[in-house]
DNA sequence: TGGTATTAAGTTAACGTTAACTTAGATTTA
DNA sequence: TAAATCTAAGTTAACGTTAACTTAATACCA
């Protein structure tokens, strides 16, 4: 019941008969201790299995040299890899990462912010989708002077720094692919047509189409059939699988995909098998994100290849530069994406 | 540069002339408060745009609401969906979730536990695979009465809980099922021979063909080339496809492969759809964990189903209910697996 | 009407650590 | 040899909050 009272830097001290501050001074590595005291404190720390508060240590020193991530699904390549890439960068320079899932809820993303805020982290990572109530929090919590980078989502604030792939222009590629294919029955599936301001895949997919005055057909535009109240998720295998089966039951069905990611056309593509139908040549399919399964389907699958690692990377030193100096203006970088083409579009010769 | 100084809740109360200590009441909604004080404090709050903060908070609380887990490799659907079940378990007891991940390096390993540890969580949730250093480390913080809880990772600790699928006889009956199905040469991909302690799917294998007098072939058991000098990570889909191609190599090829789970079986599935031969005639192929994955691979993969959110779930119950009462007994809880059946093994009649 | 409860505060000290300053002996330098 | 510097400590106060206690006015009841 009673929880054991944690040894403390002056139960070192009172053990070995010195001040507290020489305790402090042996475990942080600075100011004068001599060999023998520094022995006998070492020992005792040993023996007491003393572990520095770090709460208290923060308190003094106000800084945590801890920064928050925070992610709306952690069971998406697209998050492990960021996670991964900040994770690396962050190391190097002694801070430690939190990582905080919000599972795509506004709730959720609200009480994440707060809960890392509380904790005074130096910085916070956002790379959840945007919603509105998010936004406004976020924003709060940006005036109150925390640095704040956001990760692919809709944000701006003038003390807020933005990262994101160039989503517009990779589903602008995805679409022109198989435009250039001669297609003119192109579907989308992944999110619902009233996204098409959030998501920039689905925008660059219809920009594509008006750029060669292909008419948008709603019915080619599929995702999750419930809208969810706050934030789009992740779009999954279930989700590809159950819209191309609506798309294949269509008096003139689509003779090529454009799936909001890998794991979408990878459902996509069971479902066009299911049917008896090949892939290519009866339908095509472009996913999105090259993730390691890509290159592992029947037929690999064409997909657009985000700098994943590269948008966490750099989400860390920017955000370490704005720990640094709170001072500096606004920074956004949209990075390239790369049209990777494989047999799931076109044939092998 | 200079950054600026965070409202403090003394500055509420000296901007509305009451004592600190009101506001914090205000903040805290508890004590007595007169209506028109605490309208004053909220809106000095509003006004200074006021967040309280929680590590003073903490230290002087001694707890901080706040449940680390360490996770080996957040692109692991176990580890995301233990880390979805732990948080939604944790959050309707009101603590917060923070994640760290290891990379399955031991050393990365003891920095998440000692910076959880420093940051004073109220306990830690493991779910990194087990190596010496790290345990070591475990345990020393096990020792200082820091409620832990392991799961699915070897440790073994008077003050620790544990919780783990149990992956032997998932592997066990995994390896069962394809000497059901007459095979003799089953191969296992994903790990080495050596690592038959560590990992109980492997284990579970060479223990299912001694059950039947099959002799285990060293050059049927492959995994990753370079055996790390830490921790062995996750198996992936390339070590699947190559450990497949190197099998297929073989003069006297497996008839059978228990991957280590399904992201290495689609590999494996990769390479022997590669080489013309089909699933299951030529190669049966069962994975393990029953992943999104699993339905959507052509043909869908028989697979061993492992209870994941429930672990997660359970491991956060245990670890509430360690924090609680720090003097309960050592618990142990092993969770079932389930053998599920589709046409990677047995053609569909 | 006096005495107990209730309400609305204020006061003090402490959580564990460390920055900044002070002390004092030992060693070096001019 | 006196002054300056270095070394090895100790002392004080503060980081921002809150538990525990105290004070004092008001309400309630017999």
């Amino acid at each position: 019941m009673a929880k054991k009272r944690q040894t403390t830097l002056t139960d070192i001290a009172a053990r070995v008969g010195v001040a507290p501050m020489t305790v402090s001074r042996v475990i942080n590595h600075n100011g004068y201790v001599s060999d023998g005291t520094r022995e006998k404190v070492l020992e005792a720390v040993k023996d007491l299995n003393y572990r520095p508060n770090g709460v208290a240590r923060n308190l003094k020193r106000q800084r945590t040299e801890t920064v928050g991530l925070v992610l709306g699904d952690i069971s998406n390549p697209y998050s492990a890899e960021i996670a991964s890439a900040v994770r690396d960068s962050l190391t190097i320079r002694g801070y430690n990462l939190f990582i905080c899932i919000s599972e795509h809820s506004a709730r959720e993303d609200i009480s994440a912010f707060e809960s890392l805020a509380d904790h005074n982290v130096d910085g916070i990572i956002v790379a959840t989708r945007a919603n509105k109530e998010g936004n406004e929090r976020l924003a709060r919590i940006a005036d109150s002077d925390l640095p704040i980078v956001v990760v692919g989502r809709d944000f701006h604030h003038d003390q807020v720094d933005y990262i994101s792939a160039d989503n517009l222009s990779g589903g602008f590629e995805a679409t022109q692919h198989l435009i250039d294919l001669r297609h003119k029955r192109i579907g989308f599936i992944g999110a619902a047509y009233e996204d098409r301001h959030t998501l920039k895949r689905l925008e660059g997919y219809l920009r594509a189409l008006d750029a060669h005055d292909i008419e948008v057909d709603p019915r080619l535009i599929t995702g999750r059939k419930e809208s969810a109240w706050d934030v789009p998720g992740y779009s999954t295998e279930s989700i590809g699988y159950e819209g191309m089966k609506r798309f294949l039951s269509l008096p003139n069905r689509p003779t090529a995909v454009f799936a909001r990611n890998d794991f979408t056309a990878v459902g996509a593509m069971t479902a066009v098998k299911e049917a008896g139908l090949s892939i290519p040549q009866d339908v095509a399919i472009v996913g999105f994100d090259d993730t390691a399964l890509a290159l592992h389907t029947i037929p690999p699958l064409t997909t657009v290849r985000q700098p994943m690692r590269l948008q966490g990377q750099l989400a860390a030193e920017m955000l370490l530069r704005r720990i640094d100096d709170d001072s500096s203006t606004r920074e956004e970088r949209i990075l390239d994406c790369e049209l990777i083409i494989r047999e799931s579009t076109v044939v092998k010769n």
